[in-house]
Order: structure tokens, then C-alpha cells, then sequence
DNA sequence: GGTTGTATCATACAATTGTTTGATTGAATT
DNA sequence: AATTCAATCAAACAATTGTATGATACAACC
């Protein structure tokens, strides 16, 4: 990959974390970027493809991961049930690992799942994963209502995405410490395996 | 108040909560709205004041019945110790209830919160709202630590923003039924009074 | 050495952006 | 009847938007 192509996703891709999509425009990319204005239609077709580039770049190892991080832990638990909790570390223990690496692009995952578009872009792409994922929940909590389940995955994707946006009370105009896996992941995961745990509102007492 | 103002300010939230305030141009809202360009700058003065406009319009009812709620909960329970689920019923419970007048406003609020902007108008004009909550959480769960807790509230905020913005699973292009008071803050409250109970991920057990 | 093909460049395009201006309306006030 | 004032209008503003074009650089290959 040339050099100028590698700039332009990087740099597009911590604009459009930073900025949001419609709010980051192409002549702010390239110029923070240095690089020209048609090097960005020349290598990927237009803004929608570029963002489409800059999001699977990343989105596909992660999708990855999840997938194999499931697989091992089934694999553990051998024929017995899979806990909650190993399935919430599995989905959300890659995405945040990215995170030391490329604090910006978790930010982009963010922002993106808040613009609605991540939803879309899972529906086009990474529908084995969600199958798989919903399939493992199902599995982990089978007297659960599969409508609630559905709710609380729900619920779970939004305390992700205004988790990678970032940590609690940022200051604005200050730069905020990375979102380390080691520290959040463990609070998703506590906090959130025992929300899938409640009983449904629903539900008589027994 | 003027029909034109009314017009302005309905037609911007429903665009502003469909599109985002980035993708959303004036002139498209003064084209559904029908009527004249400059009428937004006559009685507002900015892109940005009209969203202001939008947002307090309804954010400030919704931030008095969240208070008025959480005194009679505090009333109702003496001068015994206030249950967590009680605090996320009143801070939960008046922005869904808004739903059924104007799913419209949920939306933007959703969408808000995603963007980001939400904290910073938050911080703005709502700073004793959020006071009042954080001590109201602090004695509902005494022996949580405050980093924690901050945390679990972030959570919420996430939780609350993904389902203001819509059901799970929205098929695109096909309306989705207006999300219900009813239904989702029951579900809400179950789901995070849960979470906010657990054991803290750091803390032995016992 | 000439040819080919990829990559970069400055420049221009038409469309859209938020904002401003100055004239015109129409009702209320004097 | 004259004046005042808030409201609406068409029109234009300069700036920015995503996109397209044609020339140029430069390496690899026949």
C-alpha cells in the first residue's frame, strides 16, 4: 500500500472519530494529511467509499477475533453452557484491545454506531457474527424471552459505543488517557453480564 | 408564538433526529417547513441557536419532571435509604414518556447524546440535574467506589441514548412503532438497576 | 530508448452551504 | 391618515462542498 494511501486512511480516520462523518470534509483530510485533493478519488472512489475503507480496515480483524475469542471459550467450556460473561468478553474484549493501538478508530466505531451507520454497515457485512453472537446469548440464558434478549443486546451495543466514545466526564479541550482494555472491559463486563442476569421485567416472582 | 417559529423549530427536530445536525441543511428545513430562509435567522439567530432552541424546548420539561420525580421518590421513602431502580425510574422515565407525543424529539435526543453534544449542552444548562442524580446514585449504593460508579453512569447514559434512537432490529425503510414508555423503561430499569448492582469487577469476593 | 501504466499535481466544475441585505407587507399605534 | 414595527419575501453573498479533468512525473518493462 503507498504511502499516500496509508495517510489518507489514517488521517480520515481520526477526522471522522474526531468530527463525525458529515462534519469532516475532504479538503480537511487531505490537508492535515498532505497529500492532494484527487489522490482521494483516485485511490478509493468517493467519501462514502473512503469510509467504508477506513472502517473495514479495522472492523474485519475485530470481527475476526470475536469470532475466534467465542470459539475458544466454547471450546473450554466444553459441552457444558457457556456463562454470559465469556460471551460478553468475546464481543467486547477485541474491539477495545484496538484501542492502545489506535485510540482513534475506537472513537470512529463510536461515533459511528451513534450516527446509526455501524448498524447498517454490520447488517451489509458481518451478519455470521451477529447470528453467531445472538446464537451464543441464546444459549447462555435460554430461559430469557427472545424479545427481551433482543432488548438487552440492544442495550449492550449502546453502552459499547458510548464506552469507546470515551471515558466519563471528559474535559473538554483536554486530552483524555486511552481507553486500556484492562480497565474497561472488566467493568462492561461485570456491569453488563449482570443486566442480561435480571430477571424480565415482566416475569412474576417465583 | 409565531406559526413560522413553530413550524421551524417542529420541522428541525424531526430533521435534526432523522439526519444528524451536520447532514441537515437549512434549506431543507425551511422546504418542509414551507416557508421563507431567512426567517431562521430572523427568529433565531444561528444554525447552532436553532438547535439550542430545539433542544431546550423539550429537554427542560423533561429535566423538571426528571427532579420532580426523583422528590417524591426520596418523599415516598422516608428517611430509608432510596432504591437504585427508583433513581433510573425518574431519571429514565420522563424522556420516554415524551415518546408518544413526539417520537421525533427521542430521536434527536438519541442522536444528541451520540454526537456527543448532548454532554456539553448537559453541562451547560442541566448541571444541578446531574448533581442531584449522582448524589441520589452515591446513596442508593453506598459501597460502590466513586470511579465506579462514574462509570456505571456513563454506562447508563449509553444505554438510554441507543434506545432512545430506536427499537433493536429496525428493518430500514419500514416504520417502527413509536417506542412506548410502557414497554422500555421497565426493561431499562431491570436491566440497569441489575448492572448497577453488581459487584465491582476489581473488588474479592466475600 | 521508447512505451506503458500508476501516481501525483494544480485547477476547474457545478452544487450546496450558512448568512446577509434591502424591499415589501400588514396590522397596530398615534 | 400617518407612523411604527415586527414579519416575510426574493435575491445575492462569499465560502465550502464533493467530484472531475487533463497535464506531468517517474518508475518498470519490451
Amino acid at each position: 500500500m503507498t504511502e499516500t494511501k496509508q495517510k489518507i486512511l489514517d488521517t480520515a480516520e481520526r477526522l471522522f472519530g474526531d468530527q463525525g462523518y458529515a462534519a469532516t470534509s475532504l479538503r480537511h483530510i487531505i490537508a492535515e494529511a498532505g497529500v492532494n485533493l484527487a489522490a482521494i478519488h483516485y485511490h478509493y472512489g468517493s467519501k462514502e467509499e473512503l469510509l467504508d475503507e477506513v472502517v473495514m480496515r479495522k472492523a474485519v480483524p475485530v470481527n475476526e477475533a470475536r469470532l475466534a475469542l467465542l470459539d475458544r471459550y466454547e471450546a473450554e467450556a466444553g459441552s457444558g453452557p457457556l456463562a454470559v460473561e465469556k460471551v460478553l468478553e468475546a464481543f467486547l474484549a477485541p474491539v477495545f484491545s484496538v484501542a492502545d493501538r489506535s485510540p482513534q478508530f475506537v472513537r470512529l466505531m463510536g461515533r459511528m454506531y451513534g450516527e446509526g451507520l455501524m448498524t447498517m454497515i454490520a447488517g451489509r457485512h458481518f451478519q455470521p457474527t451477529v447470528t453467531r453472537f445472538i446464537e451464543a446469548f441464546r444459549r447462555a440464558l435460554p430461559d430469557l424471552p427472545n424479545e427481551e434478549m433482543l432488548w438487552r443486546i440492544h442495550f449492550m451495543i449502546g453502552t459499547m459505543a458510548h464506552a469507546l466514545f470515551g471515558p466519563p466526564n471528559p474535559r473538554p479541550g483536554v486530552e483524555s488517557p486511552p481507553l486500556d482494555a484492562q480497565g474497561v472491559v472488566p467493568r462492561l463486563v461485570a456491569f453488563l453480564g449482570a443486566g442480561f442476569r435480571a430477571r424480565a421485567a415482566g416475569s412474576e416472582e417465583k
